[in-house]
RNA sequence: GGGUCGGUGCCCGAGUGGUUAAUGGGGGCGGACUGUAAAUCCGCUGGCUCUGCCUACGUUGGUUCAAAUCCAACCCGGCCCA
């Protein structure tokens, strides 16, 4: 049992209600086994987006731990309170979300938690009967009337609200907060009672959220939830929380290389919370070194998801990429083709690059060559008006931005238009 | 509803009549360098087939030779009062 709660953060001190502590979860879990009953553990997540990234994770692997232990694992899909959004972290109003993006995210949602796969390859246990409960919170949430609604705001009051730190920062630096933002709270707290759970997964920063939980919970005659706050992943920058909003994530689905590459450069200083956080790795077993740390860590991150083999594969071609980076080597076959058939000849340098597409505006480019980072087939372009009479003669070569960005010119249309660049930007 | 302050480029934030797409920071892109696509340093950061021409400082009008800068109305937000 001690193996399930390697880093437990229980509910401590949270604000109303009364404090959860380790010993009373481990009790319960007692209590339960002696039932022969499973615990009720629910995760909620805003389908607000449409990738699931690291830091989710975390919440996930934890998740996964109690069904393998046993438990009931009610995974809450909040198509309801993502249309508020929660405000947790938030420093403006989110936009409020249509129903439609926000069906169309939980269903992604599914996929990449690995719904229809056998359990040893996804991240939950899709398989195993009496393990999983998917439940919307549209369905109790949607048909809540004004009445209940108004009993549900008479649970709290504006100052336990304005001691959210997120609402107390906007409130005091004159940002705006809507009224419906201190329903979010509420409305997630009632999937708890919904759900019956016995036991909630979040992040540290949830611990309001949770808190609020246990009190609608204990006002609607529940036995309150435990919360387990698990730790929150820091970011690439090493220093911000992941979050999609930063651009700072890797996300599940992403592809062997993308990923490993993004890993394989997180600051040294985080390496070891990914490993701890992430992995099953022992700490003392890895090299000492700490690049070859990174790639360790770059590598088990990346076969977890992808496999051995293609994590493998990544590792070699993320070398190949940064080393060799005159795109005749091993990474050739993948340049992207970019098509010559809309382009007006003749053409001057700047306007070719933006014509096909490499650079965003013909003024970015003008700029770009003259910064020395355009080159055509290796030789650099120094004249952002050289011109070029026809498309027959660039047909087969490499246009290149930077190190990173490389497009192979081509006069016909091409079969795939101009696919994204491994490394673009999300 | 009343009073008051404010709305500036991807973001934050200077600028309060006049050479100039508009200080600075962040972010981004590029260059150099390196154990990394890290750190550091340097450059660029509205658009246009561009030696010039467009479009920009909440919106719409107005004053002026000239406005992001002055005036009016409107929209949006903060604070105080109701």
């Amino acid at each position: 049992m001690a193996d399930l709660f390697p880093a437990p953060r229980p509910l401590s001190q949270a604000g109303p209600g009364e404090a959860s502590s380790s010993e009373a979860l481990a009790s319960r879990l007692v209590e339960a086994g002696r039932q022969g009953r499973p615990l009720r553990v629910k995760l909620g997540i805003d389908p607000t987006g449409s990738d699931i990234h690291l830091g989710h994770s975390i919440l996930f692997r934890k998740l996964r731990a109690f069904q393998d232990a046993g438990h009931t694992a009610v995974l809450i899909i909040g198509d309801f309170t993502a249309r508020i959004g929660d405000p947790t972290g938030k420093s403006a109003t989110r936009v409020q979300l249509t129903a439609e993006v926000v069906a169309a995210n939980a269903r992604t949602y599914l996929a990449q938690l690995g719904q229809g796969q056998p359990k040893e390859l996804s991240l939950l246990d899709f398989e195993t009967p009496g393990r999983l409960e998917v439940r919307r919170n549209s369905e109790w949430l949607a048909g809540l009337d004004l009445p209940q609604t108004i009993e549900l705001l008479g649970i709290s009051t504006v100052g336990q609200m304005l001691a959210k730190e997120d609402f107390a920062n906007r409130y005091g630096s004159g940002t705006p907060i809507s009224l419906h933002e201190f329903l979010y709270p509420l409305l997630q707290g009632y999937d708890s009672v919904a759900i019956a759970a016995d036991l909630e997964l979040g992040g540290t920063d949830q611990k309001f959220n949770v808190a609020m939980g246990r009190d609608l919970q204990r006002h609607f005659g529940q036995r309150p939830q435990f919360g387990m706050l698990l730790p929150i992943l820091p970011g690439l920058d090493g220093v911000l929380k992941m979050s999609k909003s930063l651009g700072n994530t890797v996300g599940l689905q992403e592809d062997p290389l993308s990923m490993y590459s993004k890993l394989e450069k997180v600051p040294d200083g985080v390496v070891a919370e990914y490993l701890t956080l992430l992995t099953d790795l022992d700490l003392a077993s890895l090299p000492e070194n700490p690049r070859e740390r990174q790639r360790a860590m770059a590598l088990e991150i990346t076969r977890q998801r992808h496999g051995a083999g293609a994590a493998l594969a990544a590792q070699a071609d993320a070398a190949s990429l940064v080393g060799g980076a005159q795109g005749a080597g091993a990474a050739a076959a993948e340049v992207p083709v970019a098509s010559l058939a809309d382009v007006n000849f003749p053409a001057k340098a700047f306007y070719l690059l933006s014509a096909v597409g490499i650079c965003a505006s013909s003024s970015e480019a003008r700029r770009q060559i003259q910064g020395g980072g355009v080159k055509l087939d290796g030789d650099k372009l120094a004249d952002p008006n050289q011109e070029f009479a026809t498309a027959a003669e660039l047909d087969g070569k490499v246009l290149q931005l930077g190190k990173k960005t490389f497009r192979r010119l081509v006069a016909a249309a091409p079969a795939v238009p101009g696919a994204p660049l491994q490394g673009a930007q999300p």
